[in-house]
DNA sequence: TTGTGTGCAAACGATTTGCATTTAT
DNA sequence: ATAAATGCAAATCGTTTGCACACAA
């Protein structure tokens, strides 16, 4: 665990406190998880990842945790097309957030995430020239792995 | 209807036709309706805008002509983060096919397209970097927009 | 004719909600 | 003591599928 993630999740403990909500059994393990991920995760990815460990966490409450964790903005929900919704930590303090994008593999479905200055400097720009006060995005490049193309 | 719209019409049946489909008055009515449309709608938006027209078509018709156009690649399927698909209409010949991204508000749902070169940019220097094949991409811009801004 | 296209109704599956019970504070 | 958290089961809701019938080629 690095020290961001101990962050990450020092800032969920803290900011679910400070809005008025209780740390119970489920929600501590869904952040516990969320913290170790790299990457977006569906509810089932995260409901399987803590049944292996032994920590069977009830859909409701899976839901509910990342529900909450979303409104304090710890977490992104973020759809690749797929029909199915994906969660990944965001922000809570740390200097290196690992604000990153995904290459979506059309074929096998595989999630890589990438990092871009550029694509990051040219999202800022228009965020300031939009009439909207812009306060994330995200950016999904579909293609095909290298596995996938080899394999045609 | 722009002369671009008319080619993408014309695009569509003939890519329909080549690829072994025949065109029944259901799919011909979600062809037109999507020329008609400058930015991505759901099923829904769809259904109602056709009906209002007089030209009520049927839920399985409707999703069947999407998931042909998607399949000819003259539709792109796009989820905002709502849990809705929507779907919008890209390629289709014409030379400026209206390639665009999207702003969504967080709080009334409101989709404004908006296009940008620099973005273009860093996206296509991105793709050729990449090791996956890439072949399209999508950026969402996620706040509020300035009537619900102002509303707070 | 021969096989697509169509639309109704039923099936699906991810996510949400109702509710009785447990638990944090 | 009091209200929030939990998890089961039931309910939602967008999307898909089965099927009998209509229609294009």
């Amino acid at each position: 665990m690095t020290a961001t993630d101990t962050q990450w999740i020092e800032s969920a403990r803290t900011l679910l406190r400070e809005s008025g909500r209780r740390s119970g059994g489920a929600r501590a393990e869904v952040i516990e998880q969320i913290s170790r991920e790299r990457c977006a995760v569906s509810a089932d990815q995260l409901a399987s990842a803590l049944s292996i460990r032994g920590r069977r966490v009830g859909r409701a409450s899976l839901y509910r945790a990342l529900e909450a964790l979303e409104e304090i903005n710890l977490v992104q929900r973020v759809e690749f097309g797929d029909g199915n919704a994906r969660w990944e930590r965001v922000g809570g303090g740390g200097n290196h957030d690992h604000h990153h994008h995904h290459l979506v593999c059309r074929s096998c479905g595989t999630v890589v995430p990438f990092e871009d200055d550029q694509l990051e400097q040219a999202l800022s720009e228009l965020s300031n020239k939009s009439a909207f006060s812009v306060d994330s995005h995200d950016v999904t490049l579909h293609g095909r792995c290298s596995s996938c193309s080899a394999s045609t």
